[in-house]
DNA sequence: AATATTTCTGCAACTCAGTTGCAAAGTTTA
DNA sequence: TAAACTTTGCAACTGAGTTGCAGAAATATT
């Protein structure tokens, strides 16, 4: 199961949410693909990315990522098509929080337009 | 309501959900909060925030907020505590987007310790 | 002031993503 | 092969958010 849900995410451009990919698995239930997915999570295969729908997208992490402050990317989501994309080209920048605040995580989401939809 | 729910927001300096505000009412029914935060939000006093937590936080807008790109800014959200700050201080840079997306709106979380929690 | 019209409120019921307990099925290990 | 462990599917549950509806309240109209 694990490798029919990795190869899924590999071949996906775009994240994908818990409900996506069990229709694209036909055979499986869903709280098997929800505990893949989570294995998946705590061992920083994948990231997840609230994007405002009320379903969290799950998105492969580059070879790289330990999931530190340091691998932090923003994300896009398509208001029109609901697509979520990583913008992995750039990194999110230090941002001055206020004293004695420590950043661990963030979960950054650009909406708009994608190429797509933008027409 | 809509009053006494909007000076409930205007004491607080971190941003409410829907649960919060409803318990500090005592007196009122949750759907009808629901509607007035919505009713807020449709009028540009408060704005949302998608904070990971599954409840919707809620914040006053800025004096000047049109609710537009420009407007935007970080938030933070602890995860000891679970207290979301509006960080209106500065606003989120320009970020370069793939060929023809666009940015109309952006929920940006940052999260980590806050001050209370980091000790 | 009395009536009509509109808006607001509370209740109950519903949706839907996520989550969990449990037993059966499948794997690994000794 | 048997024991120990892991994975899977089912069903049931949780909890935030949301909606329809009827009565209450407020506002407008005559």
């Amino acid at each position: 199961m694990r490798i029919i849900v990795l190869q899924y995410l590999m071949e996906q451009i775009k994240a994908v949410s818990l409900r996506s990919t069990e229709d694209a698995m036909e055979m499986s239930d869903k709280s098997t693909i929800y505990r893949t997915l989570k294995t998946f999570e705590k061992n920083k295969l994948v990231h997840t990315i609230d994007d405002g729908t009320k379903q969290l997208k799950y998105a492969l992490c580059l070879e790289s990522c330990k999931c530190e402050a340091i691998d932090l990317h923003y994300h896009f989501h398509c208001s029109s098509c609901q697509s979520t994309y990583c913008l992995t080209n750039h990194n999110i920048p230090k941002i001055d929080l206020p004293k004695n605040f420590q950043m661990h995580q963030a979960n950054m989401v650009i909406k708009g337009l994608c190429a797509e939809c933008h027409k």
